[in-house]
DNA sequence: CTCTTATTTGCAACTATTGAAAATTAACAA
DNA sequence: TTGTTAATTTTCAATAGTTGCAAATAAGAG
């Protein structure tokens, strides 16, 4: 994702208007690696800026994502994930603590046993857990 | 996911009940490769068995899951999928269809990019078109 | 400063799933 | 067979996450 005051030009540029509400989540959501959630946004948001409704995340959340800037990630927790890292990469997830990393991989694997499927796209989920909740298990 | 026969076996065995209810969903699930959502074995079942409830079809869903019989899946179409199918194994997702399709890899490729994290299972899963819908998109 | 149009808000609605309590019934023994 | 009892099914309400809609508000162009 492109820090705010890209996304502000960008957003300007193409006849879109930059809320205040807007300029606190392009803030929020900058650089943030810990692939929150559209809840876990509007309670920071609302620290921030008491009054910004759930559905302004929502709307927003869903318009960066079209544009591009952000990534709509699944892994089976419930609620969708954001990740501003739009680079081709996949995720670990801890089993105990739930944390999201992004990760990488050299090129996914080839897959086998069924024909004729053209793949656009593969997402690898590793689930396990991550090196803060091994420590706590081993004691 | 075993026959219907050794599930009932394996069912009074363990102190549970067979009731026409589980047998009927038994026989749906067994060698179903369509990797149904409850909602969609709630409406064959109900075909066969006018009256049977979808909290009973969940019921059993979940059983059956613990039992290690079904897998539950999440590919991001909003509702869980089942697979009787319990190897190991993953799936390829038709953005067109939205089929389902289990599929195979020799092994999931090593991650990069994350220190300390302990592995314990990855799954893959490709997007592109199955090939029905690649002869349909090529007209 | 005004006007137009995009945006925000508030709230109802919707989907997928689970919780709880009452009614039913499978399985086992007599 | 019949009776007993605990598991199961059903019904229905409740929950979580997300979206639709209409009215109120405010950004930005002129």
């Amino acid at each position: 994702m492109r820090s705010p005051e890209e996304l502000t030009v960008a957003f300007r540029a193409s006849g879109l208007k930059v809320t205040p509400q807007r300029q606190l989540l392009f803030r929020l959501l900058h650089d943030n690696c810990t692939h929150p959630t559209a809840d876990s946004l509007f309670s920071e948001a609302s620290r921030q800026m008491p009054g910004i409704s759930l559905r302004t995340v929502y709307q927003t959340l869903n318009d960066l994502t079209e544009m591009g800037e952000l990534q709509s990630i699944d892994v089976g927790s419930g609620s969708a994930r954001f990740d501003p890292n739009v680079s081709d990469h996949h995720h670990a997830v801890c089993d105990d603590c739930g944390a999201v990393h992004d990760v990488y991989v050299n090129r996914a694997p080839e897959m086998r046993g069924l024909d004729g499927f053209a793949v656009a796209d593969a997402h690898i989920v590793y689930r396990g857990l991550c090196a803060e909740c091994s420590v706590t298990a081993k004691r």
